[in-house]
DNA sequence: GAAATTTGGTCAACCTGTTGACATTCAAGG
DNA sequence: CCTTGAATGTCAACAGGTTGACCAAATTTC
């Protein structure tokens, strides 16, 4: 961040939503970073591979994690070392299948996501609670309609 | 793209805004990328950096380019002379500072722009047009009020 | 059952971002 | 002047993403 200017910048495309969007998403997720980082010594990265991977019964293969995290397996397989090295994610094998690598989190990172999720639910909670003029809930109905309208066009 | 399965996802986290808005936002950012490199050849990214270049008046230095675009003066400094060689970027000195980079687009990359800025405008509001049930002006002033609600909290 | 195809993982090469250290230049202050 | 400090750009080392090529294992097809 050394030399970020963060406050919001002169937007030089105009004032168009996916700008604002943008914008919007960056902000969340530094704020979750720094969060994670000073209270749990991890990025938000890290904490994202981590909860999505626990979120999965059973322990899934690196193909079914890439899915479920949206990027490509060459991307997790190439993470996982150093979860492993850092005694967050334990691999086994697959009796059924020599080929597969089947990930699971560690106790460590189990105790460590039930510490992480609060805080971060709290402060999600704290920071929107008192916002007025806008009703989150229909907010967020409108975001899931327009992405229902992007999948049925198809793109 | 070559493995990844772009329809929704089962969601393990939850129904969160924050999830939404991220999948909002790959899902948008992936439909530009995609019509930006099959009719122009180039990134969103290429884009971006070339249409906020191209916004900016007088020939902005590095390190107010990197602000504009939200990211550090290394990675402008990194990503200029793959531009220039490119031929949609030139590099000029400042006769005031012997440190500094100015830099401007070609006038090639002002023709792609003005060749692209259209189609990139008129498939947005192809896409958008017809979304019954939102408000995309409410659903904007909305995002807006919530980073507004962001800035203020300090975060 | 052998051959062809699909599936799962890894690798190399690349792109783009970060931070921290560094050199250089410019601007001030003594 | 000359020294100090701020501004500017670059570099190295790293994190994390992509694609395409590739191997090996599993599955399908004939």
């Amino acid at each position: 961040m050394e030399d970020l200017e963060r406050m919001p910048r002169p937007s030089p495309l105009g004032d168009r939503i996916t700008v604002t969007l943008h914008y919007l998403v960056d902000r969340m997720d530094r704020y979750a970073d720094q969060l994670l980082q000073e209270r749990f010594g991890m990025s938000y990265s890290q904490f994202m591979f981590i909860a999505v991977l626990a979120d999965l019964a059973p322990p899934p293969d690196i193909t079914t994690l890439a899915t479920c995290l949206g990027v490509s397996k060459a991307a997790v397989s190439k993470r996982v070392p150093s979860f492993v090295e850092a005694g967050w994610v334990a691999t086994r094998a697959d009796p059924a299948n020599a080929r597969r690598v089947l990930l699971e989190i560690t106790p460590a990172a189990g105790r460590l996501l039930d510490e992480a999720l609060p805080v971060l639910e709290r402060s999600f909670t704290e920071t929107f609670d008192d916002l007025d003029g806008v009703d989150l809930t229909r907010l967020h109905d409108d975001l899931k309609t327009v992405i229902r309208h992007l999948d049925s066009k198809e793109h």
